[in-house]
RNA sequence: GCCUGGUUAGCUCAGUUGGUAGAGCAGAGGACUGAAAAUCCUCGUGUCUCUGGUUCGAUUCCGGAACCAGGCA
């Protein structure tokens, strides 16, 4: 029966449930879950991680509601996480669920992590842990100055450099790593990659409200945070030897928190900064979506709470996930 | 009631020796293809409290009013 259901699409269903930070993705995505019989796969790059739960907002096994949940609590602080790694455990999964006759749910606010697997973005060479180059070019950078990594930029591939802003060290930093591995501009790998169609049969829902509600949220949820023993949680990270400069350590809450444990700022002000810098994370999280083609909206304000998953049923229907 | 200081962007304030104004914070928009909860870029017209006067011209000077803060009664 999950054969056939399968079957009746070319392409295999993937069903995805995004949307800003707050807005209630997690709540929604047990009930769709339920109603497609799926399995849910975390989106998220801070949720990942174990021993922070509290600051990721990380949905607990209580939530769950029986439904499997994969790429939550699968790393430790120490580990570093990023979309290639993502999208190999994420690809594995979707395997995974394929087997079981279900349907994968991805479900998460990394609109990058997102497009990885939806589109099935290549990005290259595998990297070596212990890449020499990059690290001189970063030892040169902080010498010279990005402008300098920049101009070596525009040498090899002219296109990237008019692309990537003098300013973005991070960007420049990838092109020029991926130019001295694969002896290819980023810039034509990333055209290549762009014209990619997604081999899934897809329906990619993205949920959002008002920017006032969602700030408003925000804000509460922060607060709430602070109340659960977000410092604490903190506290056993900086002890067990996490630092600022980990990945997951760059997660909002954690840098701002580890940063007044430092001494750097006093509490009061690290919250006010938690809670601005999410309410701008929450910003740039729209901004991707509204770039992404072929997403459904859903509004909140224009959805009564009460339909939102028969609509999204529905669609799911007309892609022929579901009969 | 009197004295002093204040009233300028959503907030805190700066400023214009008279030619209609600018910072920080907050906010808005965008980019993004191996750090993405990261990184980077762009965006500041507001009855300068109101009202008379002086002046070619006042937010800026002078008079009055309102409101706020502190002081004296």
């Amino acid at each position: 029966m999950d054969d056939k259901r399968t079957d009746f699409v070319q392409k295999k269903p993937l069903v995805v449930l995004a949307g800003p930070t707050a807005v209630g993705k997690t709540h929604t995505s047990i009930q769709l879950a339920r109603a497609l019989d799926g399995e849910v796969i975390s989106a998220d790059s801070m949720q990942v991680y174990r021993h922070m739960d509290i600051g990721s907002a990380k949905i607990m096994p209580k939530e769950m509601g029986q439904i499997p949940h994969h790429l939550i609590d699968a790393l430790e602080p120490e580990e570093d996480f990023h979309v290639v790694r993502f999208q190999q455990m994420a690809k594995q999964a979707i395997q995974g669920i394929y087997t079981r006759g279900h349907i994968p749910l991805l479900v998460g606010g990394t609109g990058f992590y997102i497009q990885a697997v939806v589109r099935d973005i290549a990005f290259g060479e595998e990297r070596p842990k212990e890449n020499a180059y990059r690290q001189e070019m970063e030892r040169l950078a902080r010498q010279k100055g990005t402008q300098w990594l920049h101009r070596q930029l525009e040498a090899v591939d002219e296109e990237a450099a008019r692309q990537i802003h003098p300013n973005n060290q991070k960007r420049i930093l990838r092109a020029l790593e991926y130019h001295h591995d694969t002896g290819m501009p980023i810039s034509l790998h990333n055209r290549e990659q762009r014209e990619k169609t997604s081999p899934y049969t897809c329906a990619y829902f993205v949920l959002t409200d008002d920017r006032e509600t969602l700030y408003q949220r925000i804000d509460q949820r922060v607060d709430q945070m602070m109340e659960d023993g977000l410092l604490d949680e903190v506290r056993a990270l900086k002890e067990r030897g996490c630092t600022r400069d980990m990945v997951s350590m760059q997660g909002l809450g954690y840098q701002e928190l580890l940063a007044y444990l430092e001494g750097e700022y006093p509490l009061e002000e690290a919250v006010r900064l938690i809670k601005r810098d999410t309410r701008h994370f929450a910003k740039r999280q729209l901004t991707w979506f509204k770039r992404e083609k072929d997403v459904i909206w859903i509004h909140k304000k224009e959805h009564p709470r009460s339909q939102i998953l028969g609509y999204m049923l529905e669609q799911c229907r007309e892609r022929g996930i579901i009969q």
